[in-house]
RNA sequence: GCAUCGAUGGUCUAGUGGCAUGACUUUGGCCUUCCAAGCCAAUAGCCCGGGUUCAAUUCCCGGUCGAUGCACCA
């Protein structure tokens, strides 16, 4: 490779100049954080979501739904976004520097300022100097800047809406629906494909930190006790370059181990987290991340959210951005599940049944409501309810109604001990969130596939792209554009179309160009019709990579490459 | 958001207070029997808004976008 100083640059202008990627309304100015996918940027976005339906919807069943960009506020707060996803802020009255409020106290003060109130904040900051000017802040007013889109659902006095700012939300809350599909069992799982938003303050890293990017993410729903993955055997052998806490603490580099060791050293929470890693090193290396700059790191205990009891990032290595987390897979228990159910009133869990009814002694007390009804009058149906869960003591029992202490004496009630089947049990299950980054992953794609090399004294630039991942598969290049050749070319070339092998006709310029504009897109596979077409009905078939041709007959390649494509068959296994 | 620097056809770039360079690309034509060949022609540009000026792409102010540092950041 030559002159790969400053890759960024380049392959964002490939990728700009070919029709990847643009920036966003660029006639009006464009919009830091937004991008448009162009006509090939488009293409290869879909192939690279399919490859994910591929491992995540076929192979592992778990199906797709899709729900609203736009949610209530109710589901954010009980998210916990519309309180955790914001960041007390204040502005120095000398500097108009931006602070965090709660960094500022912080640094000089014992304990956590993350939960302070505003004018608490707002008081300790007063004699705080300005990290930035220096300056004596005074009072300055502490708001909240939230990264989410507000908006208002509806006209008139509108319900407050928010964008939503990850795509797992709609799967908690389809919970129920969800559980009922899958007709009341654990394990079972659902994933979704969609656009998500974050009102970013300082997007700058191109496409690696956007405004609206797509997400794909599997929420699996496990039984809490039972974190065996069922396919755990197709990866326990798999290995992963593995940075644990532990590493990373001591500053030694990741360890090269099989997921069944790493699950058995408890480097690896449990089964599902291990599989899921494995799978998402499978999936990033088909779709063209080098295996070299890929590397899985492990949360410190500070970074990790306090509920979640293992949380790994996928790292792609950018020369520019070093390494991105493009993925991040977490067992977030049952955090999620939990705090809808606290919010929304459901139950949010899943009726397990024993293999066997176990019989349990219980006491139940039964409320004589002859005496009871008459005595506590509007109270009683409220008692009534507390009394159920209550246990007696030999005073009676002690309720709490509205503040009120009431005494329930034995003489209201029945105390009845009695042994009753119970035949399962509600549970609330864990969540395995495997959460991919798709506009990060197509960069880290375009970055590692991005090559030049000297050929004949120019440098040719080319896209090495995985077939499943390239977003024109083959090229039809009639040698010159007379003597019947353009015919013969068209013919091929519609016969390619109609076998579904996504091709493009190309009879402008010299040969060599056409050969180069292809590499530049990333094409795999250019087929040529040249004079031995119209003696001998072959053509050629050149490979991107090596730029070797072999010859073919043309009734044998939809066959041939349609087996290329699909990756049945190699190009070197047709030289021979 | 602050500070510094930058912005000229699709790309890379020269230059200027008074008709805006060149190369590559693209399109059409000629030529051409496999890797950006050659010839002819064409298309296409001074980031946006305001100010100074007879005249602004150029100078000034503000904004947008981008790069770097700080801050922020699932």
């Amino acid at each position: 490779m030559i002159g790969m100083e400053d890759i960024y640059e380049k392959v964002m202008e490939l990728a700009k100049r070919r029709g990847f990627v643009w920036p966003s309304s660029e006639c009006y100015g464009s919009v830091a954080g937004l991008i448009d996918y162009g006509p090939l940027g488009a293409g290869m976005k879909r192939r690279i979501e399919n490859i994910w339906r591929d491992f995540y919807v076929i192979r592992e069943g778990f199906f797709e739904i899709e729900c609203p960009t736009i949610g209530p506020e109710p589901v954010f707060i009980a998210s916990g976004h519309v309180g955790g996803f914001s960041d007390k802020m204040c502005r120095c009255p000398e500097c108009g520097e931006y602070l965090r409020a709660d960094h500022i106290v912080e640094g000089c003060l014992e304990g956590s300022a993350a939960l302070m109130q505003k004018e608490d904040l707002e008081e300790a900051l007063r004699d705080f100097p300005c990290p930035a000017c220096g300056e004596t802040l005074g009072a300055p007013t502490v708001f909240d800047f939230n990264l989410m889109f507000e908006t208002a659902i509806g006209p008139g006095s509108q319900r407050k809406g928010y964008l939503r700012p990850e795509t797992a939300q709609g799967i908690f809350t389809d919970f129920g629906r969800l559980l009922r599909f899958y007709r009341d069992k654990l394990p079972f799982g659902a994933v979704q494909i969609g656009k998500s938003y974050r009102n970013e303050i300082s997007p700058r890293q191109g496409m690696i930190r956007l405004r609206e990017f797509s997400q794909a993410e599997a929420e699996i729903f496990v039984h809490p006790e039972k974190k065996q993955h069922p396919s755990f055997s197709r990866y326990a052998s798999y290995t992963l370059p593995l940075l644990g806490s532990s590493q990373q603490e001591s500053g030694e580099p990741p360890l090269e181990v099989t997921m069944a060791d790493a699950v058995a050293s408890g480097l690896v929470a449990n089964e599902y987290v291990a599989y899921y890693l494995a799978l998402t090193h499978d999936l990033l290396v088909s779709i063209g991340i080098t295996p070299e700059k890929l590397r899985f790191r492990q949360h410190l205990p500070d970074e990790r959210a306090h509920y979640a009891i293992d949380c790994w990032d996928a790292e792609v290595h950018s020369d520019r951005f070093g390494w991105v987390e493009t993925v991040g897979i977490a067992d977030r228990t049952d955090y999620d599940l939990r705090a809808h159910a606290r919010h929304s009133g459901e139950s949010f869990t899943v009726f397990i049944q024993f293999t066997e009814p176990r019989r349990v002694k219980q006491v139940r007390i039964s409320p004589k409501m002859g005496i009871m009804g008459p005595k506590f009058r509007g109270k009683a149906k409220a008692i009534l309810e507390m009394l159920k869960t209550a246990s007696p003591g030999p005073d009676g029992v002690e309720i709490i109604l509205d503040g009120e202490t009431i005494l329930i004496t034995p003489d209201l009630y029945d105390v009845c001990e009695e042994e009753v089947e119970v035949r399962g049990e509600e549970v609330m299950p864990h969540v395995i969130e495997p959460s991919y980054g798709i506009d990060r992953m197509i960069y880290g794609v375009l970055e590692h596939t991005y090559a030049e090399e000297m050929v004949e004294g120019e440098v040719r630039k080319v896209l090495r792209l995985p077939t499943a991942v390239a977003p024109v598969q083959v090229s039809v290049l009639p040698l010159m554009n007379r003597d019947g050749l353009e015919g013969a070319a068209r013919e091929i070339y519609l016969t390619l179309l109609t076998h579904r092998i996504f091709a493009i006709y190309d009879d402008s310029g010299a040969i060599g160009r056409r050969y180069r504009r292809q590499d530049e897109i990333g094409t795999p596979f250019a087929v040529t019709i040249d004079y031995d077409t119209l003696e001998d009905g072959t053509v050629t078939i050149r490979d991107r990579d090596s730029m070797e041709q072999v010859r073919c007959p043309a009734d044998h390649l939809v066959a041939t490459l349609s087996a290329l494509i699909s990756g049945s068959i190699t190009f070197e296994s047709l030289q021979t």
